[in-house]
DNA sequence: CCCTTATTCTAAGCCTGCTTATTAAAATAG
DNA sequence: CTATTTTAATAAGCAGGCTTAGAATAAGGG
């Protein structure tokens, strides 16, 4: 079997690095009374006013279900506003409340001292490259999964499956 | 307010990937009856067999109430055996099943084809600096967790708070 | 020996993700 | 216009994290 080192498996050392900044953001955010996935919705809303929950979703790249949940906690604590869309009767638009606004530089704020912890010992350039390198790999697994969902999509003549 | 590219923030690039990539392992993992989490148990527990679940918490660095019910479910599902500890009756002995031991193989080649989606286009170099700076940041992460986590550990006279 | 403290595990309840399935409305085909 | 398909949102239920709290046992101090 040989001995395999899951300390340096790829995906574990990514998710324990990903939830171990994320505890860390949300000890420091509970102070604003957000979570970190809070934030990161305001974080969008901010600049797509009156989008609708498929739509943030999409940009958040989570499942709409996910979203109208988190969305249900957060219209309740008065950070977002539900509006019926006038011209669909099904959909939501969303919109960030003025409570909420004065959070912004706060979470930036959070952000940034979270972000210094991580990278603490880096370089200007190593830091520049870890985002580059993430940001390449998160676009490999968005690619990978939109392809795979997406299963006849263009069902061309000939293009055997 | 000044732009704010939350899209390029780290720490929501850094929690996205790795939630992008944990959701593939999932998807493949499925087959198996095993969640990524539950491969990460194992993957452990084959070195470290007849540790407690306090020993091991603390390996994957989760809050021991975490990982009591990973165990709960991986107990029930067959993979996972608890003995009790014969010098302590708090604790119990933690064992992997015959029944689990054959699908080490696959998880390991799961592991690496969603790391192949990730990194797909990565160079071998690229492919090594991600890990070594994931590594770092990880480690800078879990040593700054520790530090707030020991509030009066060693008092040296002098040392003021 | 007893009392206090530390350790091991569990309970309860929350948040954020997921899959699967349903409802209501819009859009489209015929 | 009607029937079908697609889309927006939600419901139900599960996994895996967390915090806070409590029970049982072990270990140490006096």
């Amino acid at each position: 079997m040989a001995e395999f080192d899951f300390n340096r498996s790829f995906g574990f050392v990514l998710y324990e690095t990903a939830r171990l900044l994320s505890k860390r953001f949300d000890q420091r955010s509970k102070s604003l009374g957000l979570t970190r996935a809070q934030c990161q919705v305001l974080a969008y809303l901010v600049y797509h006013e009156g989008i609708n929950q498929a739509g943030l979703a999409e940009l958040l790249e989570i499942e709409p279900i996910s979203l109208a949940r988190l969305i249900d906690r957060m219209a309740q604590a008065g950070w977002v506003e539900r509006r019926p869309d006038p011209q669909d009767r099904r959909a939501w638009q969303l919109f960030i409340t003025e409570k909420a606004k004065p959070l912004f530089a706060e979470m930036i704020e959070i952000g940034r001292e979270v972000r210094a912890e991580a990278l603490s010992g880096f370089s200007p350039q190593e830091s520049d490259v870890i985002m580059e390198l993430l940001l390449r790999a998160r676009r490999n697994l968005s690619d990978h999964a939109a392809k795979d969902d997406v299963p006849a999509a263009d069902p061309v003549p000939g293009a055997a499956e």
